[in-house]
DNA sequence: TAGTGGTCTAGACCACTTC
DNA sequence: AAGTGGTCTAGACCACTAT
């Protein structure tokens, strides 16, 4: 009822007979519908009309809305769930993916036990202050020079042991009302915050990872000595319409756990 | 019109009313009809019906092979698309997935020079011989310990620098001919020689990343001191069924370079 | 022009969850 | 029993590549 029915509007009566109603863009930068469905969609997402672990409407009510055939919108629905945006559920329905539960904690830090098991960790917050932006950081989340940012300083603790170090810079814009107060009552991953409290999702990310001597001032913290080996884990991460949020910088201490990757 | 019609058939006369022909597997185990296809695609993939970088037959010929609609054969192409055994190209038809061409080679050695570029290089073999497995080689491999198998150093060289030491360890039975002579001789990436001579396509593989220092052999073959971090990479690569045929440990020099990885 | 993969529809039925 | 996602079919048409 209330729609943008999609630009290919071609609508002859759809009873008329057995030539079936079909898109029309001739050919110059031609989209197929459900690309066009998946991007009304992902609107809904990003303007926050279903939130994170709410349920979405049902395929049959979407392709009332968006007047097009069920089979489209599950097209649509299928590529935003293999991009990690939904969740399907056989049965119960069609939801909106969340940093929160799922084992969506693996997903972001891959780091493993020798023995290949996932082991938990506690964060221990050191430093949350608010800056301007360096070159390098503002370059990277394609904000200006000088920008406010906001800059996030922990040590993860795998075992009672000091594994991670991560140091974290947010534009302040995006991440006004984040305190270090905020920060240290919080549990649970830090991106499931993010996605409650300021509306930001992280839905990929890319890595430079290194091995790298560690420096004193981070051998310090990570109780190992100078010049040890450690995984150095450079991070962007990015919101819809692939705009990056989030710039992180890891270092990791590979003995006794190790960074698991899948190649396929 | 020669072919396994698959386990679902409750063939009632395919022109007999409205009501369509479906699925009859009652509940336990239950398998779609589109998965079996797929089953049965991989089959002909393994057993060398269909050759690396050849042509399979069409969706409407494989349909009628297998006696099951267009829809399903599309989507049992659809998953092994994806999942990089075949490759689509529209108008022209489905092809075998190859190591050989493609933009494969970045696949499965992901490492870019500092400024985001990919850097070809060259390898240089610095041992092939055959040996026993040793108890770890042989669990990892899927033999029996003291089964044959083929070990391969070789050393990778970015921009004339020496980069990657390769230690690689291959069952023996599967590799049979492989000689130094072979290796020393073969261009291109190692994978796609054992795909065309030794018919085992690598599928996927998991790595298991680590900092760790130099030790002095290794060290002294990467032109680097001893101690110096390197990236530990220990890779086993799996090929149909899902069988090891791979086990490779990497050391990497990341100065110039980095791994890449994306989150997604 | 013919053949291939790609899109879209409409309808039937199945499997799973909830009431 | 009703509702949801999941499977399967059949047919029409589009976009792309070859000839």
């Amino acid at each position: 009822m209330s729609a943008n029915p999609v630009s290919n509007a071609n609508s002859t009566a759809p009873e008329s007979g057995p030539s079936a109603s079909a898109p029309a863009s001739p050919s110059p930068t031609f989209s197929p519908l459900y690309q066009q469905i998946k991007g009304l969609i992902t609107q809904s997402l990003e303007s926050g009309e279903w939130k994170p672990g709410e349920i979405i409407p049902s395929e049959v009510e979407l392709a009332a809305r968006y007047k097009v055939s069920q089979g489209t919108v599950r097209k649509a629905i299928d590529e935003l769930a293999a991009d990690n945006l939904l969740v399907r559920r056989q049965g119960k329905g069609t939801f909106v993916a969340t940093h929160n539960e799922d084992r969506a904690q693996f997903r972001f830090l891959r780091l493993l036990a020798d023995d290949g098991a996932e082991h938990p960790h506690i964060s221990r917050l050191l430093e949350c202050r608010r800056l301007r932006a360096s070159a390098e950081i503002a370059r990277q989340l394609d904000l200006k020079p000088a920008d406010p940012v906001v800059l996030i300083k922990r040590l993860l603790q795998f075992d009672g042991e000091n594994t991670v170090l991560d140091e974290i810079w947010l534009p302040g814009g995006v991440f006004r009302g984040l305190t270090a107060e905020r920060l240290a009552e919080y549990k649970g991953p830090l991106y499931a915050m993010f996605e409650a409290d300021f509306g930001t999702r992280m839905i990929r990310a890319t890595e430079k990872i290194r091995a790298v001597g560690a420096e004193p001032a981070v051998a310090d913290l990570l109780n190992v000595p100078a010049g040890f080996p450690l995984l150095s884990v450079d991070r962007v991460s990015y919101t819809y319409g692939d705009r990056p949020v989030e710039v992180r910088r890891g270092w990791y201490v590979t003995t006794g756990y190790y960074y698991h990757n899948d190649l396929s």
